[in-house]
DNA sequence: GGTCGGATAGCAAATTTTTGCTATGCTTTT
DNA sequence: AAAAGCATAGCAAAAATTTGCTATCCGACC
C-alpha cells in the first residue's frame, strides 16, 4: 500500500550519519524505492537541478550548518514546482514550531517521531494533505493556553539579565534608577511565581521569550 | 575485518528518528551483527542491566532532553564494566568537547562525520584504543590558548544553577555544604572572571557548556 | 615520596538581591 | 471620566550572593 511506483526521496541534513542512515530508513520500510542524501546544499541543489519534472520527495532539516531549511524553500520550489517538502527537526520551541508552520510545508516532523508517525505523514502528504507531528500540535497549544505575558519593556530588561548584567549595570545602561530595575524583576518574578533571577531567566529561555 | 563475532552495538538517542535509522546504517555496512536502538534512557539502562558481561558498543547522544550522555557513564559502568562508549554529538563548541574528552570515552564523533571516520572509529576502539573526530581534534587545536576548563563536579553544579537553583537547593539536592557549592561557584566565577550567577550560567550556555 | 589539582568545608565581611509597601505620571480601554 | 495597566521611583529590612582567606582529604602524576 505505501509501495507507490517509482517515487523519489531526497534527504538534506548536514549531519551526514543521520542522512546516510535515514536514507536506509526509507528504503528498508519499502516508503520509498529510491531514496538520495546529502549533507551539503550545494550538493543538494545540484541534484535537483538535473532531476526534471519527476515526483520528488524532501526531507529536509531545519537547522543547517549556516542557514536554515526555510531559505531554501524558494530555490526548491524554482527548481521543481511539484516537490514535496517534509521538514524534520530537533526543535523544541513553539515559537520556532509556529514560524515553521507559517510557510506552510507538506508536512513538519519532529526527529523525535516514531515510525508510525513517519508514515502517517507520508500518508498524508501522498494524498496532497499537509502533516504536522502531533507532538508539535500539542507543543503549540499548550504555548497558547499557559502563556504568561511579559511587556516589551520587560522583555528588554530581560534581555539584559540573560546576558548577565546586574541591576546596577541595567539600570545605567538604560538610563533608569536601579529602583526601577529592581520593580521591574520583582513584577515578571511575581509573574511566573520565583524567587531568583536565574529562575526568571531559565522561565523565560524555555518559552522562547527572549 | 570487520565483521567480529557477535559484537552488539547499542545506540541511545532521544531522536528516535536518527537511532532506528542509525541502527539500520550499523548493520548494513557489516560493523555489528547486533544492533539495538533506544530512545529513552530507563529502556536503554533496562537493557544494558539484563545484557551481562557480553562486550558492548554503546553509541551514546551527547544532548539527551533532560542530561548529557556524561550523567550515564557512571550507570553504564557499573552495569557492564566491559562496555565501550562511544559519544556522537552534533555539538561545536571546543569546550564541550574538551569537556566530554576530559571523560575520556573510548570515542567521540561528530554527527556530521562521514563513513569512513566511523569505521576508523570502530577500527581504534576495537583494538582498545581511544578515538575522537579528526574534526574535533582540530577544533581542539584551533582553541587551545582560550580554552576555559570546567570540571565534570563544576559543570554538574552548573546545570543546577542554570535550571535556577540556589545555592542551599542546590546543596540540599546533592547533599553538600553551602559551602561547598559556594566554593564551585567562585571557582567557575573566576575561571572565566565573573561577578555573578547569571553572568556564569551565560557564558555556559554560549559554549555549550551545559 | 612529593607535588598538584579537584572536591570538600569553614568563617567573616562586603555587596547584591529580594521583599513588603507606597506613590506618581501616562496611556489605553471601558 | 473612571479604571486598569504600564513605566517610573523610593525606603528599609531580610535574605542571598560574593569575596578574601584557610584547610583537609584523596587520587593522579612525576
Amino acid at each position: 500500500m505505501l509501495t507507490n511506483d517509482s517515487q523519489l526521496a531526497v534527504i538534506l541534513d548536514d549531519h551526514g550519519l543521520f542522512a546516510t542512515s535515514f536514507s536506509l530508513l526509507l528504503e528498508k520500510y519499502g516508503l520509498f524505492h529510491f531514496v538520495k542524501s546529502f549533507d551539503r546544499k550545494d550538493d543538494f541543489l545540484r541534484f535537483l537541478a538535473s532531476s526534471g519534472t519527476q515526483k520528488i520527495y524532501i526531507f529536509l532539516d531545519y537547522y543547517l550548518s549556516e542557514e536554515t531549511g526555510l531559505s531554501l524553500l524558494p530555490e526548491i520550489d524554482r527548481l521543481n514546482k511539484d516537490a514535496k517538502t517534509i521538514f524534520l527537526t530537533s526543535a523544541l520551541s513553539p515559537l520556532l514550531i509556529q514560524t515553521l508552520k507559517n510557510y506552510n510545508p507538506d508536512g513538519i516532523l519532529s526527529k523525535s517521531c516514531n515510525l508510525d508517525t513517519l508514515k502517517s505523514c507520508l500518508a498524508s502528504v501522498r494524498l496532497d494533505q499537509h502533516f504536522i507531528d502531533p507532538f508539535f500540535e500539542k507543543l503549540l497549544e499548550n504555548h497558547q493556553s499557559t502563556a504568561v505575558r511579559f511587556t516589551p519593556r520587560e522583555i528588554e530588561l530581560l534581555k539584559h539579565f540573560a546576558r548577565g548584567d546586574t541591576i546596577a549595570k541595567t539600570a545605567e545602561k538604560l538610563f533608569l534608577s536601579s529602583h526601577t530595575v529592581v520593580a521591574h524583576r520583582r513584577k515578571m518574578m511575581a509573574k511566573i511565581n520565583c524567587q531568583s533571577i536565574t529562575q526568571l531567566i531559565t522561565f523565560a529561555r524555555e518559552h522562547e521569550v527572549i
